[in-house]
DNA sequence: TGAATTTGACCCAC
DNA sequence: GTGGGTCAAATTCA
């Protein structure tokens, strides 16, 4: 493997520390629920951990497309079973972008800090819940392919199953954003009944692949934790436009659009 | 009035 | 033929 490789397996490393102590602190959470007293200010407080948690893993995920060859095993359920070295599914450029960059996340939050259209929803066969296809807004401006599907899950009608299609390429900018005000988990949760216990789960083959595969150790870890938050200082002002307060109000637009689901087709 | 969402129609892979 | 994904006109929203 190379360094490259190497490094991205260690991000993928990164993130699923991550991802472990956003669960960790939704159990945390769930502690903190099942106590009467009165711990607000707490359960405030984890919120915004799961928020900040949940960003970061999207701003890991956004910073740099992860190339084809190296997650050529990415895959999601029956939809993406085929992620192996089938040839008909790699003669198209498009068809190997997808289903190489693909990954499902299961959450009870559905922002993310990009901006999405909704461009369609279909009722899917032996599904009780419409599945909804949103697009990149950039995605004429910009050319950016990325896509995501949201689907309520059966079992656990407050999460969602989000499943996103490539990455991002957009530079949001480049274009001229509307100043909003910045949106916080928090309030976004607070906004929505359905949003109580935030959990996160995603389910990436290719992890588990790559961390059979990769040489990353705990030390290679902690250097490359070390330089992302050096990285995240120095670009602070940066991306603080692209992933706090520059971008709109994306998966607000979503969760509306969820939320519709149970309000007006199930009543749930 | 422009942007976003809805929804039926269409396309394509299986 | 069927089902999933996308398109685009109509509608709604801010």
């Amino acid at each position: 493997m190379d360094i490259a490789s190497n490094n991205k397996a260690i991000k993928l490393k990164v993130r699923d520390q991550l991802l472990q102590c956003h669960e960790m602190t939704t159990k945390v959470q769930q502690l903190l629920s099942q106590d009467g007293s009165d711990l607000g200010p707490a359960k405030d407080l984890v919120e915004k951990i799961l928020g900040s948690i949940s960003d970061t893993i999207s701003a890991l995920d956004s910073f740099e497309p992860i190339s084809p060859s190296y997650l050529v095993t990415a895959a999601e359920g029956s939809q993406n079973a085929s992620c192996d070295n089938d040839g008909k599914l790699e003669d198209s450029g498009d068809r190997l972008w997808k289903k190489s960059e693909t990954w499902t996340v299961e959450s009870t939050v559905l922002e993310d800090t990009f901006s999405w259209r909704k461009y369609g929803q279909k009722q899917i066969l032996n599904a009780k819940f419409p599945r909804s296809y949103f697009r990149c807004t950039h995605k004429y401006t910009q050319g950016c392919k990325a896509t995501k599907q949201v689907q309520k899950l059966e079992s656990e009608p407050r999460m969602f199953s989000i499943t996103y299609i490539g990455n991002h390429t957009c530079n949001t900018n480049e274009v001229t954003p509307k100043i909003k005000p910045c949106i916080h988990h928090d309030e976004i949760i607070t906004d929505s009944e359905e949003i109580q216990s935030p959990s996160l789960m995603i389910s990436m083959k290719e992890e588990e692949e790559n961390h059979h595969h990769g040489s990353s150790t705990e030390s290679d870890l902690q250097l490359v934790w070390q330089e992302m938050l050096v990285f995240a200082e120095e670009h602070h002002h940066h991306h603080e436009a692209v992933y706090g307060c520059g971008e709109t109000s994306t998966s607000i637009n979503g969760l509306d659009s969820a939320d519709l689901w149970s309000c007006q087709q199930f009543s749930v």
